[in-house]
DNA sequence: AATATTTACGCAAACGATGTAGTTATTTTA
DNA sequence: TAAAATAACTACATCGTTTGCGTAAATATT
């Protein structure tokens, strides 16, 4: 029941406590001998090291925070995934908090993360996210963070993306060369970066097609599905409706496709869609979806992994530094001209 | 940078380390005056407890664990999320283990766990989790266990379910009403209870229609993808294939649509399938998917509240419980007879 | 053989918060 | 008015590890 101590393996091995805990900790103080008496005492009686205790001694938690704003989300839970992994391979353990898209609750997730209880934070921000002060805040505590996929500027750190930008104008050309002549954005909020590149790339590509950029075919959408559902569905009603919808996001394609469902518009004849999507079924769905998918794996993979680099070398500060890896862009029926 | 610990609280309010400490916690040993003048300066110096020293004193982490398979699995990202609600609303961190279906290193987890880190451990075991004594071994440790879907019987203690038996049934009978023959069964393993139950259910209604119940029409799927790919194209291959299929968990379905469209075999007109699933593009699929849907999030929220009712009492010890939520049936394309 | 160095260990002070057992003043009770 | 009770605080040991320093014995150096 109660967990053996430093204090009791040493009163058995006839040792000092300080003896023990250099043995297990392969000092170059300890004979080897006594060191072989002590590993096998050790894992005998089971013992493993008091978490808090060594927490407390070297101010090391052995831990890393995930913040992001949702789990049940394809991009998000592949890239805990792969974080999970590398912490796994560091042997560390893993914090999940979600925000929920909340600032006020990433602010308090901050907070509540300030006191050393991990070594390091990985995140992407909320959609909302606007104002970095509680970021630089939780910086000036000594706490290095790194960020993906929502990344945060004005942070000096590193920063795991993909090429949002390059994407945008991807998907907006191929949607162009599938003859749409009005293609709306669906955007989540407008105050995240990677929003503002994939909006950048999408009115780049329009401008060099020489085609007008109407604002009103911007759609901002939220964390409210029913409140996107009803701005989806305006911009579907009546006559004026585009050809084309660039989804930002997969929540945002899925609900598309269910109001094309209630309209009855047929997709891809009436409207050609593609999004940002990590979605397993995508070749599944009807009509199947075109997708320009991130790595999410290795992206939180990436994020981990510079994470640790830094950790390793008890080095807090973390340069800024951009790591960009490639979405690929998969065509299906979705976004494509019947011929 | 560096934190303000209670040392540097008591010598700017020129009172002991003690007094602070007991004022922050509200004792009644503290005047109003001080605790009022104490709880303005730590706030002011923006003074946060160091988890780790109160967590060896007080032998509490505040941290509960979730040890699950996958977390890029709908129904473990909602569950998650109902868990990481109830916890943050009790002021719990939240740490998340993957054991990838590896048993061994669902040992290992449990092992690295032992030690106090956590206060209690929210799990669904392995599919291969035949052997609960790293289980009971853990629970020995005086850390509480509560399970979640994938439960173990055999370990004392609370575990919240779906009526998996009954969804058995319910999803067989539905497959027989219309009009299929000769159902398969695609299980994940056949180790873990559910599988077990769930097998029970469409068992016993074969039974009850004086069905057959051929054991090559129950196929142990595992974790690999492609072998199940090659086990579900191998049993849909062929003259002699099954009229419906009722797949056990999610990505079972999903690989058998895979299949289905490789074998230009039509959904549902030569085979039905039903499936558990919390997929939410279901109903966007091609042919739209029936589903037995579990309340994915109230189970994991279920979970985490029994077990804060036991830590908050300080329990250790969760005496045998089981708590069974209702799946529901979603009829869609894929199961229906054609009229 | 006398001195210097190395080896192998023990002592004790942290780390920061908590709680028990004092220690003063102040107030209440007999 | 002396004794007892209370209020408001402080001192200190403790939780389990880690680590700098001290030290005795063994070995190496001149």
């Amino acid at each position: 029941m109660a967990a053996v101590n430093l204090k009791q393996l040493a009163k058995i091995l006839n040792l000092s406590i300080s003896t023990v805990s250099k043995a297990l900790r392969d000092s170059h103080e300890i004979g080897d001998a006594t060191k072989l008496r002590v590993l096998a005492k050790a894992k005998e009686m089971d013992y493993t090291p008091n978490p808090f205790a060594s927490g407390l001694r070297r101010n090391k938690s052995k831990t890393i925070a995930v913040v992001v704003p949702e789990v049940a989300n394809n991009y998000f839970a592949l890239a805990i995934n792969g974080i999970e992994r590398i912490a796994q391979e560091n042997d560390y353990h893993v914090l999940i908090y979600l925000t929920h898209e909340d600032i006020e609750k990433e602010k308090g997730i901050m907070k509540h993360l300030e006191n050393k209880r991990v070594d390091g934070v990985l995140m992407s921000v909320t959609m909302n996210t606007n104002n970095q002060t509680h970021l630089s805040d939780f910086q000036q505590k000594g706490i290095p963070i790194v960020f993906f996929d929502r990344i945060c500027h004005e942070i000096e750190t590193a920063k795991v993306t993909t090429d949002d930008y390059i994407s945008g104008i991807n998907a907006t050309k191929h949607l162009i060369e599938n003859e749409c002549k009005d293609i709306a954005f669906l955007s989540l909020g407008d105050d995240i970066s990677i929003m503002q590149k994939r909006k950048s790339g999408y009115l780049e590509e329009l401008h060099k097609n020489n085609m007008e950029a109407k604002p009103e075919r911007v759609v901002k959408c939220g964390n409210d599905d029913e409140i996107n559902y009803d701005l989806i569905k305006k911009l579907l009603s009546g006559k004026n409706k585009p050809d084309g919808i660039f989804a930002s996001v997969e929540k945002l394609a899925i609900t598309t496709y269910q109001v094309c469902r209630e309209l009855n518009i047929n997709i891809p004849k009436e409207v050609k869609i593609i999004c940002f999507s990590n979605l397993e079924t995508a070749s599944l769905l009807s009509p199947s979806l075109s997708t320009i998918t991130q790595p999410a794996y290795n992206i939180g993979k990436t994020a981990a992994e510079v994470m640790f680099k830094y950790l390793d070398k008890n080095k807090t500060y973390i340069p800024n530094e951009n790591i960009v890896l490639q979405s690929t862009l998969h065509i299906r029926e979705s976004s494509q001209q019947i011929v």
